[in-house]
RNA sequence: CGGGGUAUAGCGCAGUCCGGCUAGCGCACCUGCUUUGGGAGCAGGGGGUCGUAGGUUCGAAUCCUACUACCCCGACCA
């Protein structure tokens, strides 16, 4: 399965990494770690943030904006927290540069800060250090606030989208006068994650908490929703914690209760980032190229002019020019590429590696017949159909497309998961075909490292939706009552 | 921080073992003509301190020494 997927590289990392450069999304940049999104993947990105950002909305949140640097002093409050986050910190040490002999800069050792800043690896500590002065009564609760920005984690290796030094993401941190409430915040927004990442990008999820091991550091418990790749690798798409009263009781966050009590507020935290933009890349492509959902494609149908000259392309445009007002009166997106420096065969495979969903051709022949070409890109089918109707059909077919690449992925899922009672089976499973393994597991970290150190799996997480059913250990053979996630994961 | 590899035109590479005359190929770029229904063809053209520094030699991309950067595999890890 993965391997015909890679028939272009000796590995998937290398095929995966080439895609990504190939189709414009991003590259490398000259600082080590961080990556360029050039405006294509950026496209995709905005697309994405907008339908997170409507639903984030849609559930009662609002976005603000907190600072870059943290105080160490802020960070190192909470002690999971700073022990979690401390081995991949970038730190401001000084505040300025003077001229050396040599003219060039050096840092001026005169410059150095009092207290260090840490550049935000995730933001608890400086948003808890300013929800402290804004919360004082339940009557200031909840506070439901989310924030889209960069982060920083100065990782050992990188790999474009899915681990860079630098990301983009979205961050939201909620206070409750309650547990339950706080609960049930972490629970909606694992629902918001999932909805988008299945109806938006078309990726199927499995929803589900995470093992002490895995958990966030400072967290209670973690739940994520876990994808799988189409090399057999789980891919984590996003984490809702519930952080219980750590990061209140570490920040001194305090209200006063209806009742007059003195209480801890209830905190949760919860991102995706775009590392979303790794997961479509790698959940749909093929040999051709990307495969980009309709919904989330920066422009969902491309039409590509047959001619041999300019008059021929003038009135081929007039046309064009007529089906794109009726695809922009249905909201379809479309791009008119009439660029005479590419000739049509360039452009029709430039369009299929960069994704997009639909493309139309039009030359003399359809210009007599009244009709045009249509490709679909998750088939590669093409079909001549009458001008006549155009925006229905087109319509339909995104929908069509949408669902059909849903359900590859699904099926895909389906086929590559597997259920497995001995532990000998589970590692052949891992050997040879990978994917998602339900297995049973007694409950102890212990147990969860072992079984990381001798096969490299992990628990991705205990789903939320299982059944009840009698089974014993794969590794220790001791009694369970339920199976948990396991796979390779990036 | 370990183990392996690479550094030659904007990009991708050959040439290095076994030193030699003007450093080559593909893509891209420029000019012209013909083309345009799946990454066009032909002809001509521009572009290089061969990663840096030193050494050996009549002669170094090629051999020696040191340094630097990047990539891959680990270790680390949303």
């Amino acid at each position: 399965m993965a391997k015909e997927l890679t028939s272009r590289s000796e590995n998937y990392s290398q095929w995966y990494q080439d895609l990504v450069i190939k189709a414009d999304l991003a590259e490398n940049s000259a600082v080590r770690g961080c990556m360029v999104i050039k405006p294509y993947g950026y496209a995709i990105w905005e697309k994405m943030q907008a339908e997170l950002d409507r639903m984030f909305k849609e559930t009662g949140h609002v976005n603000a904006y907190f600072p870059l640097f943290i105080p160490k002093s802020f960070f190192s409050k909470e002690a999971d927290h700073v022990e979690g986050f401390a081995k991949e910190c970038a730190v401001v040490t000084h505040y300025r540069l003077k001229n050396d002999e040599n003219g060039g800069v050096v840092v001026d050792p005169d410059a150095k800060l009092e207290e260090e800043l840490i550049v935000r690896p995730t933001s608890e500590t400086i948003i808890w250090n300013t929800y402290k002065n804004w919360i004082q009564s339940y009557r200031d609760l909840p506070i439901l606030i989310n924030q889209w920005a960069n982060v920083v984690r100065w990782e050992m290796r990188t790999r474009l989208f899915l681990r860079t030094a630098e990301f983009l993401w979205q961050e939201g941190h909620t206070a409750h006068a309650t547990k339950q409430e706080a609960i049930e915040e972490t629970e909606k927004i694992v629902d918001v994650y999932a909805n988008f990442v299945e109806n938006f990008m078309a990726l199927p999820v499995v929803k589900g908490l995470k093992t002490a091991n895995e958990r966030f550091a400072g967290a209670v418990e973690t739940y994520s929703i876990e994808a799988l790749m189409q090399d057999g690798k789980a891919l984590q798409s996003g984490t809702s914690h519930f952080l219980g009263q750590n990061f209140a009781k570490a920040f001194d966050v305090k209200f006063a209760s209806k009742e007059g009590v003195e209480e801890y507020v209830w905190a949760t935290s919860w991102g995706v980032s775009t590392r979303l933009m790794g997961a479509l890349i790698m959940a749909h492509s093929d040999d051709n190229g990307l495969v980009l959902p309709p919904k989330l494609a920066p422009f969902q149908v491309v039409i590509v002019p047959i001619y041999k000259s300019m008059e021929q392309l003038s009135s081929i445009s007039d046309k064009v020019d007529e089906i794109i007002a009726k695809l922009k009166a249905k909201g379809i997106s479309v791009k008119y590429d009439d660029n005479d420096n590419k000739k049509p065969g360039w452009k029709f495979a430039e369009y299929e590696l960069k994704g997009v969903p639909v493309r139309l051709a039009m030359g003399p022949r359809d210009l007599e017949n009244g009709t045009v070409e249509i490709a679909r890109r998750d088939t590669l089918e093409k079909n001549v159909v009458e001008i006549n109707g155009i925006e229905n059909y087109i319509e339909t077919l995104l929908d069509d497309i949408q669902n059909n690449i849903y359900k590859k992925a699904f099926d895909f899922r389906a086929a590559n998961t597997v259920k497995v009672d001995t532990y000998d089976e589970f590692k052949e499973v891992l050997k040879n075909k990978g994917g998602f393994i339900l297995a049973h597991w007694d409950g102890t970290s212990e147990t969860e490292e072992k079984i990381k150190a001798e096969t490299k799996a992990t628990i991705r997480c205990m789903p939320l939706e299982y059944e009840e059913e009698e089974g014993t250990c794969i590794y220790s053979g001791k009694p369970s009552t339920r199976r948990v996630l396991f796979a390779l994961a990036y």
